[in-house]
DNA sequence: ATCAAATCCGACTAAAATACTCGGGATAAA
DNA sequence: TTTATCCCGAGTATTTTAGTCGGATTTGAT
């Protein structure tokens, strides 16, 4: 019941571009260093964040990479769902999940995991990376 | 962000034992075919559930496994957390994890996990076994 | 006493996921 | 033209998951 280090580093690495917002480009390396991550690694979630729109790069010297909207407007579970997949303890209860399982009625726990999918969601969905940047500042 | 066929798998057969109870011990094999989960993989698991008692086990002919607690008094959260550890999302804010992260203070993200890691217990901690057997019944 | 139904236990293993590393190509500012 | 940067795919070591396997032990029933 970990969210891996993709979720972790992805959440920081954000953090990291919310502090540097509105100041132009912020090379991964300096991420990176800062967080103490592996910058190859790195790379690769910020990659898959870039695809799905969250930061847009800038390439070549002075470059790096930028939030696409506001840290107001960034979630920590829009972070998380594009490096962890659908937030869910389960499979069988994912919100991304189409056919419902046919033993639904007979089920003793769907409703837990439901409960805990929708727990978990209210959380970091009501927590945005400008929310993350007060809390330290 | 999922929780491991153990504590699935565990949550289930406690059920079933939730179901029989007062009835004497219910064996293994018959709670394995009533879930369709492997027996010898599910022994491991009642191995686990009986050493930290929750559950009690009858040797011989006509034994098998009795909850060791009214389905009153056991929740879903004993389950998971004796098969899938402490229920946190990140090491650093586990309750089990003694030494706080020296870097707390300056952490963005130590919020987030400590929230979620109480959602998600304020759920599991809160559902019974009698409730599951309530719910389908 | 014997048999059969059970739990108990430790060792083993295949497959998947995790957490990276590595090398090279493309782009653009100075 | 050099250098800083992003971009991309492939490879890999380690750990976790999800079991399997074989046999020992216990005990109720015949």
């Amino acid at each position: 019941m970990k969210i891996s280090t993709k979720g972790r580093y992805g959440v920081r690495a954000m953090g990291e571009l919310a502090l540097y917002y509105g100041q132009g480009p912020l090379p991964l390396k300096e991420i990176a260093e800062k967080q103490g991550i592996s910058e190859h690694y790195l790379e690769q979630l910020m990659g898959a964040l870039r695809k799905a729109g969250l930061v847009k790069s800038v390439r070549g010297a002075q470059g790096g990479y930028i939030l696409n909207r506001s840290p107001k407007n960034i979630t920590v579970g829009d972070v998380i769902r594009v490096l962890e997949g659908p937030l869910t303890p389960v499979d069988c209860v994912s919100k991304d999940n189409a056919e419902a399982c046919e033993k639904a009625g007979a089920c003793m726990t769907r409703k837990i995991w439901e409960k805990m999918r929708d727990s978990m969601a209210e959380v970091v969905d009501n927590i945005t990376l400008q929310d993350m940047v007060d809390d330290i500042t």
